[in-house]
DNA sequence: GTCTATATAATGATAGAC
DNA sequence: GTCTATCATTATATAGAC
């Protein structure tokens, strides 16, 4: 089981390539389109978009989404569920990509863009479908690099659970940052704008993660020598490596 | 101008130690406890709060916000300008702790805290004000790693200003999600919440950026290797450490 | 300065015709 | 399946009394 590390804020991306957003266009029934509509909605303006604005971009009244989701939260749950299936359908495939494979591939990103703003803002939300993104991510992060560290690929960390929510709760929180800095996104936009984001961050964060970013030992040292308590649970042996 | 280097994640937490939320009790003007009611309301809740919930919990009507700040856009920048100017004070100061004395200050947070929320929320929203608070937090930081590095104590990077606006946002982005993750907060946890945040992140992000997590240079360099076109303005040369 | 109404706009939910 | 009203709720904004 060789997982290819490259790089724990690249995790996200890599995973997403390689997929059409959209079905085989016309085969797809009445209510999965207005689902997609929500979905593309959602993504773009965030969950306050209401069931107006969502018809609207279906070309349908609001009266047909009531007919067939009921009420919007339900719609909204059926829009989650959809989305995360999406996501655990890409992730394996995304984990054996090279880095250079995974940059080329990113100019497919339109075609994913909405999917992965949406996650963003199930996170940025707060809800049930956030949690269980972030929280899904952490635990397969910590898999994923108790795995690594074994095979030479990872260094160990003296907390591994601490360190593995750190750098997904980093990695996401950054791009959600950033997304939230962009101005209202257009759909026709959204792919070129992640495509921006994806290279702005690739150098920096290949960097961190290869040399890290302070010169010496000291700070962390100090704070070892000082942390007498909280740390180590009996298994996590504090390691030097 | 010496700045003492910690840890570029831990940066807002030290830089906001060591002084009081609340003013000096009832010197304060009416209108000045409305406000800081408001701030501590959003804080809390979000920016969704109500007027009506801000008036409760300031005690007062309805009409009386209505009367002493007009509409809740100005109430909100009102809120705005005062966080932003008690960050302003708080800066100086926080930058010349050693971290241990940092650790031990974060103990006094809870006074601190609902300012603290009231940022990330800022950054959360997207408005103008979470804009300026994030863009002006990667200008300092910028400057701030430029020093750092002419004296040695940051290693340089390949581009000074993707690794500013990567740093500050991953950290910043980190910490709302974490915050998000949390269950509704209460203003008597708040303190107690980062404080806990706080620790768990300090030991991953030491580790992060004195020693990196990969273990060899090889991801890096490939990535160095194929980027022939994209990178360097004129004045960033690539060098390497 | 402070309060109690009331007006207005937006949104989700609903009912019933075609 | 799809549409056009309409209702109920909530939030902000406003007016005017004390």
């Amino acid at each position: 089981m060789t997982a290819t590390i490259r790089s724990y804020s690249l995790l996200l991306v890599h995973v997403a390539a390689g997929q059409q957003w959209a079905r085989s266009s016309d085969d797809i029934t009445a209510r999965a389109r207005l689902r997609d509509a929500a979905i593309e909605c959602f993504a773009l303006r965030g969950f306050e978009a209401s069931v107006r604005e969502i018809s609207a971009r279906a070309g349908v009244s609001q009266g047909l989404i009531r007919h067939h989701f009921g009420t919007k939260d339900a719609l909204r749950a059926e829009c989650d569920a959809e989305v995360l299936r999406r996501y655990r359908d890409l992730k394996v495939e995304g984990m054996r990509m090279s880095p250079t494979q995974t940059m080329a591939t990113l100019s497919k990103l339109d075609d994913f863009g909405p999917m992965f703003v949406y996650i963003l803002r199930s996170v940025r939300d707060g809800g049930a479908a956030g949690r269980e993104f972030v929280e899904g991510m952490i635990a397969e992060a910590e898999i994923f690099s108790e795995d690594a560290v074994r095979e030479g690929l990872l260094k160990p960390s003296r907390d591994p659970a601490a360190r593995a929510r750190y750098l997904v709760t980093s990695a996401l929180g950054g791009l959600l940052v950033q997304l939230t800095l962009m101005p209202d996104l257009d759909l026709g936009d959204i792919g070129q704008a992640i495509h921006r984001l994806t290279e702005s961050i690739t150098l920096p964060s290949l960097e961190l993660f290869t040399e890290g970013v302070l010169v010496d030992r000291s700070v962390l040292d100090e704070y070892l020598a000082h942390s007498s308590g909280p740390p180590a649970t009996p298994d996590d042996e504090p390691s030097h490596p």
